[in-house]
DNA sequence: ATGCCGTATGATATACGA
């Protein structure tokens, strides 16, 4: 057993943030970080800067942009199955599995626009239908030893205490009864356990995420919670730590997301 | 927070985020 640290970020942009990248993994030391929105191609991608972060292996899946994910790590890893979702290569999912045999799932789920009706949104049908297929995906996949361990950019805050007012964002897209059934239906898909609330229990409210359109974000915040860390029921017993980094929502030209950290003794 | 912000792009306006 040894600890492996991981981080996941919505960076909106890896090129716009890497100081800031560079900056928080100095600080934190991750053994494997995850990244959404990077918004770059693959082949404009600022690698080099991450060899010297000290990550020897990664994989990267970008487009011009919009979207796109990518996973650094210290430790080998092969790369895992990942599916066209909805149809569509929009660079929103990678996978890989580690020598001792976790895999890892890094997802960026659409945002889905602004209206929570899909007969008006065809982004908001987009988002349900991600979250559906992620449930199918991982009920086909489901197993009592897998070791999976699932983060990223969900969208979706699903518990009272994951919105800085429940009853004014019930009609927000991101809070709205049908997203938090679809995300439901995706926890039991694989009793999936929620890393950040199995540490931070409600009613503690809980933040990952405060717009960019609110002035004072620290000292207003009206967060929400829409990073996500979930594990599967056998890597319970090796969680250790989970923390949500505010700091570098402070900083200069922040990404709206701050950095999730979660320690395993792995 | 619906709002005055931020990032990207064949850009000086538009799409998208959520």
């Amino acid at each position: 057993m040894s600890n492996l640290r991981l981080v996941t970020w919505n960076v909106n942009s890896v090129r716009a943030r890497l100081g800031h990248v560079e900056q928080f993994v100095k600080e934190a030391s991750p053994d494997i970080l995850c990244l959404q929105e990077t918004k770059v191609m693959d082949n404009e991608f600022p690698l080099k800067a991450f060899e010297k972060m000290g990550f020897a292996h990664h994989v990267i899946a970008g487009q011009k942009s919009y979207n796109g994910v990518a996973i650094f790590s210290k430790r080998p890893f092969t790369q895992g199955e990942a599916p066209l979702w909805c149809g569509k290569d929009d660079k929103r999912h990678l996978a890989i599995t580690l020598e001792n045999g976790v895999e890892i799932n890094n997802f960026y789920v659409p945002a889905g626009g602004d209206v929570p009706d899909v007969a008006v949104n065809d982004k908001f049908a987009h988002k349900l239908d991600f979250m559906t297929e992620m449930t199918d995906w991982f009920a086909k996949r489901k197993h009592k030893d897998n070791r999976l361990i699932l983060v990223g950019d969900l969208n979706v805050a699903p518990f009272e205490s994951d919105v800085w007012n429940h009853k004014q964002l019930l009609k927000v897209v991101s809070h709205t009864p049908i997203e938090v059934e679809h995300m439901d239906r995706i926890y039991a898909s694989h009793d999936w356990v929620d890393v950040m609330r199995h540490f931070t229990p409600e009613p503690e409210p809980l933040f990952s995420w405060w717009s960019y359109r609110s002035p004072n974000w620290e000292v207003a915040d009206k967060g929400r919670r829409l990073d996500h860390v979930w594990v599967t029921p056998a890597l319970k017993p090796h969680l250790s730590a989970m923390s949500i980094h505010k700091g570098p929502r402070g900083w200069e030209k922040p990404s709206d997301h701050a950095p999730v950290v979660v320690d395993f003794d792995l």
